[in-house]
DNA sequence: GCTTGCCTTTGAGCGCACTCGAAGGCATAC
DNA sequence: GTATGCCTTCGAGTGCGCTCAAAGGCAAGC
C-alpha cells in the first residue's frame, strides 16, 4: 500500500466543512485518520453507530468519499464542543430524513450554540482561576490555596 | 434541621477564590452542595478520593468550613476546565507538602492555562460551524449537511 | 507460495467521573 | 416511643466514548 500522504485536513476550511480540492477522491481508511486526526478504530466504531456510512471497494475495504469525509470533519467538530453522540446521531438521522426535518435541525443548532457559549463562559472563568494562581506563584508572591 | 438558606456562591468572588462573608462559619453536607452546586454524593465523593477533608461535628456529620469550601470551589473550576480528577489531586498534594513545591505548581497550572486556550479555540472553531448551520437554516437557504 | 502489512468483523474491555443503594445512626416533632 | 428526615459508610453500578483483541481475508514483494 502506498505510503500515506495525506495532509491533515486545513482549520480554515473545518470551520466552513469545505474540503480541500487536493484531497485524493477515495481514502484509504488509514487515510482518513491521518487527514481527520482519528484514529481507524474511531472511524469504524463512527460508521458502527451510524454517524456516517461508507463504501467499500472491490476488496471489501472502506473507501471514504468526500461526502464521507465531510460528514466525519462535522462530527468532530460538534464532538469538539461536547456534543453528545447521541444528539449528533439524532441531528445527522434528521438530514438523512431530509426536507421537512429543518426546524428541529435549526433549533437543534441554536440549543447546541447556547451550550457553547456557556462553555466559553466557564473556560474563561477557569482561565481567570488559572492565571491568578499562575500570578501568585510567577513572583515572590503570597499565599497559595 | 433548619431550611437551606445558603446562597449559591457569586461568580465573580468564585473567579478570585474568595468566599461571600455572609456564608456562615460551617455549613452541613446540604448546604455546602447547595452553595456549590453539586450534589451531596459528589461531595462525599471528592472526601473520599482525598481532594479535600472535612471536619466532623459531635454527631459525625460532616461540617464544612471556609476552608474546605474555598477548596471545593477551586476544584469545580479546574474540574469545569475538564482537568482530570488525578491532576487536581497531584496539584492539591503538593499545596499539601507545602514549600519547596511551588515550581511544580507553576507548571502544572501553565500546562493547564495552554489547555484552556487550546479548548477555547476548540470551541470557537465549533461555534463558527454552529452559527453556519444556523444561517443555513434560518433564512429560505441553501444546502445542508 | 509465504511473509508482511493493512484491512475486515464482532464482541468485549476500559477509564473516567460520578451516582446509587443498602443498612443503619442521630435528633426533632408528635 | 416512634415516625420523619437528614446524615453516615461502603461497595457496587452506570453511562459515555472510545479502545482493543481475536480470527481471519487480501495483495504486493521476495
Amino acid at each position: 500500500m502506498a505510503e500515506l500522504l495525506v495532509a491533515p485536513i486545513d482549520l480554515q476550511l473545518l470551520g466552513l466543512l469545505e474540503l480541500p480540492s487536493d484531497l485524493p477522491e477515495r481514502l484509504s481508511i488509514a487515510e482518513a485518520a491521518e487527514a481527520t486526526g482519528l484514529t481507524a478504530h474511531t472511524l469504524r466504531y463512527y460508521e458502527r453507530i451510524g454517524l456516517v456510512s461508507v463504501d467499500r471497494d472491490e476488496s471489501g475495504y472502506r473507501s471514504y468519499d468526500r461526502h464521507a469525509l465531510t460528514r466525519i470533519v462535522f462530527v468532530t467538530r460538534l464532538r469538539a464542543s461536547d456534543m453528545p453522540i447521541a444528539a449528533i446521531g439524532h441531528y445527522l438521522d434528521l438530514v438523512e430524513q431530509g426536507p421537512g426535518t429543518e426546524p428541529e435541525r435549526l433549533a437543534i443548532m441554536q440549543a447546541h450554540r447556547a451550550t457553547i457559549l456557556r462553555r466559553l463562559h466557564d473556560l474563561q472563568s477557569a482561565l481567570a482561576v488559572t492565571d491568578y494562581k499562575i500570578a501568585a506563584y510567577t513572583p515572590e508572591s503570597g499565599r497559595s490555596l
